[in-house]
DNA sequence: GAAGCCGTTCACAGCCTGTTCACGACCGCT
DNA sequence: AGCGGTCGTGAACAGGCTGTGAACGGCTTC
């Protein structure tokens, strides 16, 4: 596993989940317990299309039940306080019937952003 | 049988059935399901004149009906995708009254594209 | 014990998808 | 050129998935 200082290193963010902090530019997030374990579950699967299952089982460390939509709550909560710290990106990509996504893309052509991917 | 870890490549395409990822030069694509399935069937029979039925019994798994355009237009949706995402190539060929042909070939001459096949 | 934060669950709106039509363009043949 | 059959393509539709704001109860902190 990744014993490489537990640092995951995203675009502009950088997650160290054993400090229970993620920061975005510069500038540290406000995330809870569990938001941060969903940022730093898609982080660690950087490209890959995941599936909520495995997402839920890392997270919650259980299985997902078929109708719990805690992950759309979190991931939703994760894409506000994203889009707030890092405005003009994308980091989270919906894949119908899937899962998500996890990859920094422009949220439109013609933003301009300081910090690259 | 593709025991070679699930994954397809062809031209700038590489595609993981398995995970519901289709990456073209690059850049993941945004597939449905039927999109993707039909996509895998094409590649994992690239080079070959694959007939609407076959298409249809891999992706659909049932028998094509007399009148059903379903594979007509979903090699629609894929023209549209991968034209979008690899410019001057031409993936999916028309063979007229037996099927479709997988294969990348540049679209025009005078097209210059910086990634090759 | 009041207020605040968190995680979970609901409810409803809105988007995406797969399917089917419709119509025009194209193909191969006479 | 004329014809009948194939294909390409845009659009309409119903149903299933997702996005999102809010309500609820449990805990922790003043």
């Amino acid at each position: 596993m990744s014993r490489n200082g537990s640092v995951l290193s995203v675009g502009a963010l950088e997650i160290r989940p054993d400090e229970h902090q993620a920061v975005a530019a510069g500038h540290t997030l406000t995330l809870s317990v569990r938001e941060l374990e969903l940022l730093a579950a898609l982080a660690s699967r950087k490209g890959r299309i995941v599936p909520r299952a495995e997402l839920y089982e890392t997270v919650w460390g259980a299985p997902l039940r078929a109708d719990d939509r805690s992950v759309d709550v979190y991931i939703h909560k994760l894409r506000v306080k994203l889009g707030d710290a890092l405005p003009g990106w994308r980091y989270i990509h919906t894949h119908f019937g899937f899962g998500y996504r996890f990859e920094p893309e422009r949220s439109h052509p013609f933003h301009n952003a300081a910090t690259g991917p």
